[in-house]
DNA sequence: ACCTTAACTACCGATGCGTAAAGTAGCCCG
DNA sequence: CGGGCTACTTTACGCATCGGTAGTTAAGGT
């Protein structure tokens, strides 16, 4: 149904292969049932291996999820990165590339997005995603710093309530596709980029100007 | 430390008291451990009552976790409704003053928040919240619509990502206060409100007006 | 053929939900 | 004031699940 299980019951493969397929089966699982939730049993089953190879490849049941924490949050944090640009590019062009890349992360890697946001916010891992969002926040924050012409701590709320509006969006938009699937034509990831610089922009623009920082750009 | 526990070992009390004591404390650990992590026992010892007692009132952990969240979620969108006031009220002072609601609301029962947001948002009670969580967009729809003369569905994907801009916004005052606190001098509830009206305002403001839906209203 | 090692079957110990049984003390009624 | 109803406690246990491991088997290169 959805990662390589299946196979003969016994195969020797690469440790590197059995890895990525022990990791891919572990988010999978722990996005569908939770961290406590999810059993080693049931991964190992996903995986289409047995128990001990997960213990093996993946470590402790602890481990195996910082791993799995690990290696999605640095996926969606470098295609964000990568997708906003060059830094001396136009600021609100890059803010919605960046956004536009977000959105498109959640579809193609959507078991991850479910791990980091939906299970790892709380417990002993919560400090993990919180880093995670942290940077994303910063990067959010730099953008509009650099654009606005605005001291950082000032923009750091917005920052904040823009990532929580892309946030929902998301949940939205993947909860209720065909509703969302309404909004308009075209590229979803496109068109909710959009509707979301749309929404925050105006509202940004406002808290820039008018002699607060006169000379900065 | 928080709620009601105490008091000497035997007390006759009547049925509901007791309820409402069991269901605090179930809130209590629940809030501070997790679905998983909460113990029955450590429910039991922090509401100061022996175990089958809180089989007694709050039936099986299940049906415990499920009377909790129904109980925060009925206060949490109460307030907000009724703080929302009279459906005649100019629609952006309204929205104002259940942003602030909601705010307010995530200080004085914070524990409430915890399980309904971080808790409940996964696993077998992910439709309660869901169900919260859209009554409240619901809301923000019906102001949105009434306020710019828009049909509903138009509004959705807006007060999704005001709901999602509020969330982030909360989280952020929550984890980390102090910096929060910068944000302006007075009430955090009505600073925060305001600072959300102002970001998403004029963007809302842009997608009423000019000839889209003519007719209808 | 053989040896390295990936992989499996089977198992242990611990934890936690849920309940049963028996005793104890608060509160009401006579 | 005394007796009894019953809410409440203590204690103990059954049962299931799950994290983690020991000992065994077979795959595949050399």
């Amino acid at each position: 149904m959805t990662s390589g299980a299946s196979r003969t019951g016994r195969q020797r493969l690469a440790p590197d292969v059995r890895r990525r397929q022990v990791l891919d089966a572990a988010v999978a699982v722990f996005s569908e049932e939770g961290f406590h939730g999810a059993s080693m049993d049931a991964i190992a089953v996903r995986a289409g291996v047995s128990k001990p190879l997960v213990y093996a490849h993946g470590g402790s049941k602890d481990e195996l999820f910082a791993a799995c924490l690990h290696r999605e949050a640095d996926r969606l944090l470098r295609s964000v990165q990568s997708a906003a640009g060059e830094p001396d590019a136009e600021p609100l062009a890059r803010l919605r590339r960046a956004l536009r890349a977000f959105f498109l992360a959640l579809t193609t890697r959507r078991q991850g997005w479910t791990v980091l946001w939906r299970q790892a916010s709380t417990g002993p891992f919560a400090g993990e995603v919180d880093a995670l969002r942290r940077r994303i926040v910063e990067e959010a924050a730099d953008l509009m710093a650099g654009g606005l012409g605005v001291p950082r701590a000032r923009v750091l709320p917005y920052a904040h309530t823009l990532v929580g509006a892309a946030e929902g969006l998301a949940d939205w938009w993947l909860t209720d596709p065909e509703a969302a699937a309404t909004t308009g034509p075209g590229d979803p990831a496109d068109v909710l980029a959009d509707l979301l610089v749309a929404v925050v922009g105006p509202g940004l623009a406002t808290i820039a100007p008018s002699g607060a920082v006169s000379g900065e750009r």
